[in-house]
DNA sequence: GTCAAAACAATTGACATCAAAGGATTAGGT
DNA sequence: ACCTAATCCTTTGATGTCAATTGTTTTGAC
């Protein structure tokens, strides 16, 4: 049985990501966090309406994985969930101090991270990954 | 807060890598596969030493899970495990003739998808993603 | 105004994955 | 020859994820 002739494009992109993947919630864990933390960290920081369904999908995760991180980071102390009194079907997710702290903490790994994975690429080059990757995601 | 002076580099490549992981499952789910399940058929068709510790790291997985697919799979009759004679730690994974008619099955769906995922990318550009994700690889 | 439908979040049940510990077998040093 | 090390696989316990279901609250049709 020959190689196929063109190599699995999906596989190598899906082999790369879950090394790279990898690597980062490893240095997230060093820092006391992990990767969907982060994202979910990210999200609230930026604003995002404050409603969970928005959350999830800025986040890039289902409503009941994220229900599931929030019930363990409102454990932790990392947020807070009250009721939208105008609408007491959504739940307002806000940040407590500690969850500020972490926020930062995990940032300054977040951008060595993204530093070390950037080494030896040019801002082109850069570019032009940014655009295959988003050309390969409207295939899908 | 404003936005990273640099988008985030990993973010956007375990989010593309996502998409395009979920939708290569669904495609394999329609022929009654897998990711999982594909990529331990093309390791074992393309004759890897044919124990399990080859078999996980070519497939980018621990040995205990390994042991989890290769359990199911053998419930299902796709492969048979047999110990070595001359080494009996070692368990050999052969597939059954169902094994094999699966594994041709699903190859025409991963062909289709890989073909879909390539559309609108010239070859250079698929040299030039190639080499990207490699050196991406290289720096974590 | 009432009541069925929609929206929102939580719960339940399932699967893929990993790390760590355990059991069987072989290899190597003395 | 022994007996410790290493090797190979499996088991166990944990996390992250999703689909489907459930419970609350609001909206909209009548």
């Amino acid at each position: 049985m020959p190689a196929p002739k063109t190599p699995p494009l999906g596989l190598h992109l899906a082999a790369t990501a879950k090394s790279v993947r990898r690597a980062f919630d490893d240095a997230l864990a060093g820092a006391g966090g992990s990767l969907p933390v982060w994202l979910i960290l990210i999200s609230i920081k930026r604003g995002d309406p404050g409603n969970q369904r928005d959350l999830a999908a800025a986040v890039g995760i289902t409503g009941a994985t994220l229900t599931h991180h929030l019930n363990a980071m409102e454990a932790d102390g990392l947020l807070v969930r009250r009721r939208d009194p105008s609408n007491r079907r959504i739940q307002r997710v806000e940040l407590t101090e500690a969850g500020e702290n972490t926020f930062h903490r995990l940032r300054g790994t977040a951008t060595a991270f993204d530093k070390r994975l950037r080494a030896g690429l040019t801002a082109q080059e850069l570019d032009v990954l940014a655009d295959l990757l988003k050309r390969l995601q409207a295939n899908v």
